[in-house]
DNA sequence: AAACTATTTGGTTATTTTGCCAATCAGCAA
DNA sequence: TTGCTGATTGGCAAAATAACCAAATAGTTT
Protein backbone atom coordinates (compact mmCIF):
# COMPACT_ATOMS: atom_id res chain seq x y z
CA UNK A 1 0.00 0.00 0.00
CA UNK A 2 1.62 3.34 -1.18
CA UNK A 3 1.55 6.53 0.95
CA UNK A 4 -1.04 8.54 -1.49
CA UNK A 5 -3.54 4.88 -1.19
CA UNK A 6 -2.72 5.01 2.62
CA UNK A 7 -3.90 8.43 2.64
CA UNK A 8 -6.97 8.44 1.27
CA UNK A 9 -7.49 5.20 3.51
CA UNK A 10 -7.39 7.46 6.38
CA UNK A 11 -9.42 10.49 5.35
CA UNK A 12 -12.19 7.50 4.91
CA UNK A 13 -11.48 6.15 8.42
CA UNK A 14 -11.57 9.98 10.08
CA UNK A 15 -15.18 9.89 8.95
CA UNK A 16 -16.11 7.10 10.16
CA UNK A 17 -14.34 7.03 12.96
CA UNK A 18 -16.16 10.37 13.75
CA UNK A 19 -20.07 8.07 13.64
CA UNK A 20 -17.79 5.76 15.93
CA UNK A 21 -19.71 6.25 19.16
CA UNK A 22 -23.35 5.63 20.34
CA UNK A 23 -23.58 9.26 21.16
CA UNK A 24 -23.05 10.42 18.02
CA UNK A 25 -24.95 8.07 16.12
CA UNK A 26 -27.69 9.08 18.31
CA UNK A 27 -27.07 12.26 17.19
CA UNK A 28 -27.18 11.30 13.77
CA UNK A 29 -30.25 9.41 13.98
CA UNK A 30 -32.04 12.47 15.51
CA UNK A 31 -30.77 15.08 13.14
CA UNK A 32 -32.31 13.04 10.85
CA UNK A 33 -35.65 14.18 11.26
CA UNK A 34 -34.37 17.39 11.55
CA UNK A 35 -32.17 20.30 13.07
CA UNK A 36 -31.69 20.21 17.15
CA UNK A 37 -30.06 22.75 18.80
CA UNK A 38 -27.41 21.74 21.73
CA UNK A 39 -29.93 22.10 24.15
CA UNK A 40 -32.18 19.75 23.03
CA UNK A 41 -29.69 17.00 22.63
CA UNK A 42 -28.14 16.92 25.40
CA UNK A 43 -30.93 16.71 27.26
CA UNK A 44 -32.31 13.66 25.07
CA UNK A 45 -28.24 11.55 25.88
CA UNK A 46 -28.38 13.26 29.60
CA UNK A 47 -24.56 13.95 29.49
CA UNK A 48 -22.70 16.90 30.68
CA UNK A 49 -23.42 19.60 27.78
CA UNK A 50 -19.48 20.29 27.83
CA UNK A 51 -19.45 16.50 26.23
CA UNK A 52 -22.68 16.62 23.75
CA UNK A 53 -20.72 19.95 22.37
CA UNK A 54 -17.41 18.12 21.65
CA UNK A 55 -19.18 15.28 20.17
CA UNK A 56 -20.96 17.57 17.81
CA UNK A 57 -17.48 19.25 17.23
CA UNK A 58 -16.29 15.80 16.30
CA UNK A 59 -18.89 15.33 13.80
CA UNK A 60 -18.81 18.96 12.41
CA UNK A 61 -15.15 18.68 12.12
CA UNK A 62 -15.23 15.63 10.11
CA UNK A 63 -18.24 17.02 7.69
CA UNK A 64 -20.79 15.23 8.45
CA UNK A 65 -22.81 18.21 10.37
CA UNK A 66 -23.14 21.64 10.26
CA UNK A 67 -24.09 24.33 13.07
CA UNK A 68 -25.42 27.69 12.75
CA UNK A 69 -25.83 30.17 15.21
CA UNK A 70 -29.56 31.77 15.76
CA UNK A 71 -30.02 33.85 19.07
CA UNK A 72 -28.61 32.27 21.89
CA UNK A 73 -28.81 28.62 20.68
CA UNK A 74 -26.64 26.38 18.16
CA UNK A 75 -28.32 24.72 15.82
CA UNK A 76 -26.81 21.48 13.87
CA UNK A 77 -28.00 19.51 10.52
CA UNK A 78 -27.06 16.92 8.89
CA UNK A 79 -24.68 18.28 5.46
CA UNK A 80 -24.47 14.65 4.03
CA UNK A 81 -27.91 12.69 4.16
CA UNK A 82 -27.14 9.46 3.04
CA UNK A 83 -25.34 8.75 5.81
CA UNK A 84 -28.08 7.11 6.75
CA UNK A 85 -27.93 4.47 4.38
CA UNK A 86 -25.24 3.18 7.26
CA UNK A 87 -27.80 2.44 9.91
CA UNK A 88 -29.82 -0.06 7.47
CA UNK A 89 -27.09 -1.80 6.83
CA UNK A 90 -25.69 -2.27 10.73
CA UNK A 91 -29.42 -3.50 11.54
CA UNK A 92 -28.42 -6.00 8.99
CA UNK A 93 -25.25 -7.10 10.83
CA UNK A 94 -27.22 -7.05 13.94
CA UNK A 95 -29.80 -8.88 12.78
CA UNK A 96 -27.18 -11.43 11.44
CA UNK A 97 -25.30 -11.22 14.92
CA UNK A 98 -28.56 -12.55 17.04
CA UNK A 99 -29.31 -15.02 13.83
CA UNK A 100 -25.90 -16.58 14.44
CA UNK A 101 -25.73 -16.40 18.33
CA UNK A 102 -29.26 -18.54 18.32
CA UNK A 103 -27.95 -20.83 16.07
CA UNK A 104 -24.95 -21.48 18.02
CA UNK A 105 -26.78 -22.02 20.79
CA UNK A 106 -28.80 -24.21 19.70
CA UNK A 107 -25.76 -26.53 19.13
CA UNK B 1 -32.47 8.13 26.40
CA UNK B 2 -33.58 4.92 28.61
CA UNK B 3 -31.05 2.37 29.56
CA UNK B 4 -32.79 0.00 26.33
CA UNK B 5 -31.70 2.59 23.95
CA UNK B 6 -28.41 3.25 25.10
CA UNK B 7 -27.75 -0.74 24.74
CA UNK B 8 -28.97 -0.49 21.06
CA UNK B 9 -26.82 2.79 19.92
CA UNK B 10 -23.97 0.70 21.45
CA UNK B 11 -23.99 -2.13 19.33
CA UNK B 12 -24.56 0.04 16.60
CA UNK B 13 -21.70 1.90 17.29
CA UNK B 14 -19.80 -1.41 18.14
CA UNK B 15 -20.18 -2.24 14.82
CA UNK B 16 -18.89 0.95 13.03
CA UNK B 17 -15.80 1.56 15.63
CA UNK B 18 -15.09 -2.10 14.25
CA UNK B 19 -14.68 -0.39 10.41
CA UNK B 20 -13.39 2.88 11.57
CA UNK B 21 -9.72 2.29 10.92
CA UNK B 22 -7.62 2.71 7.89
CA UNK B 23 -6.54 -0.93 7.43
CA UNK B 24 -9.40 -2.16 8.62
CA UNK B 25 -11.11 -0.23 6.02
CA UNK B 26 -8.67 -1.18 3.46
CA UNK B 27 -9.25 -4.75 4.08
CA UNK B 28 -13.28 -4.81 4.01
CA UNK B 29 -12.63 -3.04 0.72
CA UNK B 30 -10.33 -5.48 -0.55
CA UNK B 31 -12.48 -8.18 0.71
CA UNK B 32 -15.42 -7.19 -1.26
CA UNK B 33 -13.18 -8.25 -4.24
CA UNK B 34 -13.63 -11.92 -3.10
CA UNK B 35 -12.46 -14.00 0.05
CA UNK B 36 -8.26 -12.99 1.18
CA UNK B 37 -6.06 -14.98 3.54
CA UNK B 38 -4.14 -13.36 6.06
CA UNK B 39 -0.81 -13.64 4.53
CA UNK B 40 -1.85 -11.89 1.40
CA UNK B 41 -3.53 -8.74 3.36
CA UNK B 42 -0.57 -8.57 5.53
CA UNK B 43 1.28 -8.16 2.19
CA UNK B 44 -0.87 -5.54 0.98
CA UNK B 45 -1.16 -3.96 4.30
CA UNK B 46 2.54 -4.32 4.91
CA UNK B 47 2.33 -4.22 8.47
CA UNK B 48 3.26 -7.48 11.28
CA UNK B 49 1.34 -10.12 10.75
CA UNK B 50 -0.10 -10.25 14.03
CA UNK B 51 -1.03 -6.50 13.70
CA UNK B 52 -3.35 -7.99 10.66
CA UNK B 53 -4.69 -10.72 12.56
CA UNK B 54 -6.13 -8.88 15.27
CA UNK B 55 -7.53 -6.03 12.57
CA UNK B 56 -9.13 -9.30 11.60
CA UNK B 57 -10.60 -10.50 14.44
CA UNK B 58 -11.88 -7.51 15.40
CA UNK B 59 -14.16 -7.25 12.09
CA UNK B 60 -15.19 -10.60 12.90
CA UNK B 61 -15.98 -9.80 16.54
CA UNK B 62 -18.38 -7.30 15.04
CA UNK B 63 -19.40 -9.89 12.64
CA UNK B 64 -18.37 -8.20 9.64
CA UNK B 65 -16.18 -10.71 8.41
CA UNK B 66 -15.90 -14.57 8.63
CA UNK B 67 -13.04 -16.83 8.73
CA UNK B 68 -12.36 -20.58 7.01
CA UNK B 69 -9.27 -22.58 7.54
CA UNK B 70 -7.75 -24.27 4.43
CA UNK B 71 -4.81 -26.20 5.14
CA UNK B 72 -2.23 -23.40 6.80
CA UNK B 73 -4.21 -20.52 5.65
CA UNK B 74 -7.05 -18.75 7.15
CA UNK B 75 -9.30 -17.03 4.75
CA UNK B 76 -11.70 -14.10 5.37
CA UNK B 77 -14.44 -13.11 3.22
CA UNK B 78 -17.37 -10.46 4.02
CA UNK B 79 -20.31 -11.85 5.93
CA UNK B 80 -22.41 -9.06 5.17
CA UNK B 81 -21.75 -7.17 1.17
CA UNK B 82 -24.11 -3.98 2.48
CA UNK B 83 -21.22 -2.56 4.18
CA UNK B 84 -19.93 -1.70 0.65
CA UNK B 85 -22.59 1.07 0.75
CA UNK B 86 -21.27 3.28 3.25
CA UNK B 87 -17.75 3.86 1.02
CA UNK B 88 -19.87 5.43 -1.28
CA UNK B 89 -21.62 7.95 1.32
CA UNK B 90 -18.29 8.52 2.88
CA UNK B 91 -16.61 9.59 -0.59
CA UNK B 92 -19.39 11.73 -0.85
CA UNK B 93 -18.32 13.44 2.62
CA UNK B 94 -14.77 13.72 1.13
CA UNK B 95 -15.82 15.85 -2.01
CA UNK B 96 -18.45 18.00 0.03
CA UNK B 97 -15.55 18.69 2.36
CA UNK B 98 -12.91 19.11 -0.23
CA UNK B 99 -15.54 21.72 -1.98
CA UNK B 100 -15.97 23.74 1.49
CA UNK B 101 -12.21 23.82 1.23
CA UNK B 102 -11.79 25.30 -1.71
CA UNK B 103 -14.36 27.87 -0.73
CA UNK B 104 -13.10 28.86 1.58
CA UNK B 105 -9.63 29.37 0.69
CA UNK B 106 -10.98 31.66 -2.63
CA UNK B 107 -13.13 33.96 0.82
C1' DA C 1 8.85 -37.14 15.54
C1' DA C 2 11.06 -32.83 13.82
C1' DA C 3 11.06 -28.99 11.04
C1' DC C 4 8.44 -25.62 8.83
C1' DT C 5 4.61 -22.36 7.70
C1' DA C 6 0.49 -19.56 8.71
C1' DT C 7 -1.93 -17.59 12.21
C1' DT C 8 -3.31 -16.32 16.85
C1' DT C 9 -2.51 -14.86 21.55
C1' DG C 10 -0.16 -12.50 25.47
C1' DG C 11 2.23 -8.72 27.05
C1' DT C 12 4.13 -3.96 26.86
C1' DT C 13 4.28 0.72 25.67
C1' DA C 14 2.62 4.75 23.27
C1' DT C 15 -1.26 7.16 21.69
C1' DT C 16 -6.00 8.44 21.41
C1' DT C 17 -10.53 8.96 23.18
C1' DT C 18 -13.91 10.00 26.61
C1' DG C 19 -16.34 12.59 30.13
C1' DC C 20 -16.49 15.70 33.63
C1' DC C 21 -15.47 20.19 35.85
C1' DA C 22 -14.12 24.87 35.68
C1' DA C 23 -13.48 28.80 33.07
C1' DT C 24 -14.51 31.50 29.11
C1' DC C 25 -17.20 33.39 25.28
C1' DA C 26 -21.41 35.20 22.86
C1' DG C 27 -25.90 36.96 22.64
C1' DC C 28 -29.92 38.71 24.91
C1' DA C 29 -32.43 41.20 28.62
C1' DA C 30 -32.94 44.16 32.60
C1' DT D 1 -23.27 47.76 32.71
C1' DT D 2 -24.78 43.67 35.00
C1' DG D 3 -26.63 39.49 34.96
C1' DC D 4 -28.46 35.38 32.68
C1' DT D 5 -28.56 31.57 29.36
C1' DG D 6 -26.52 28.50 25.80
C1' DA D 7 -22.42 26.84 24.07
C1' DT D 8 -17.42 26.17 23.55
C1' DT D 9 -12.75 25.50 25.28
C1' DG D 10 -8.93 23.95 28.37
C1' DG D 11 -7.37 20.70 31.42
C1' DC D 12 -7.20 16.39 33.69
C1' DA D 13 -7.75 11.38 34.90
C1' DA D 14 -9.58 7.06 33.35
C1' DA D 15 -10.41 3.95 29.74
C1' DA D 16 -9.87 2.15 25.19
C1' DT D 17 -6.85 1.39 20.94
C1' DA D 18 -2.92 0.29 18.29
C1' DA D 19 1.49 -1.72 16.99
C1' DC D 20 5.16 -4.46 17.81
C1' DC D 21 7.75 -8.48 19.66
C1' DA D 22 7.83 -12.96 21.58
C1' DA D 23 5.60 -17.15 22.50
C1' DA D 24 2.10 -20.48 21.58
C1' DT D 25 -0.99 -23.10 18.40
C1' DA D 26 -2.48 -25.70 14.29
C1' DG D 27 -1.66 -27.96 10.18
C1' DT D 28 1.86 -29.74 6.59
C1' DT D 29 5.73 -31.97 5.04
C1' DT D 30 9.67 -34.84 5.56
Amino acid sequence: MDARTKQEYQARARVIKAMAHPSRLFILDELSRGERCVCELRDMIGADISTVSKHLSVLKDAGIVEDEKRGLQVFYRLRVPCILNFFGCVEDVLVANARRLSADIGK
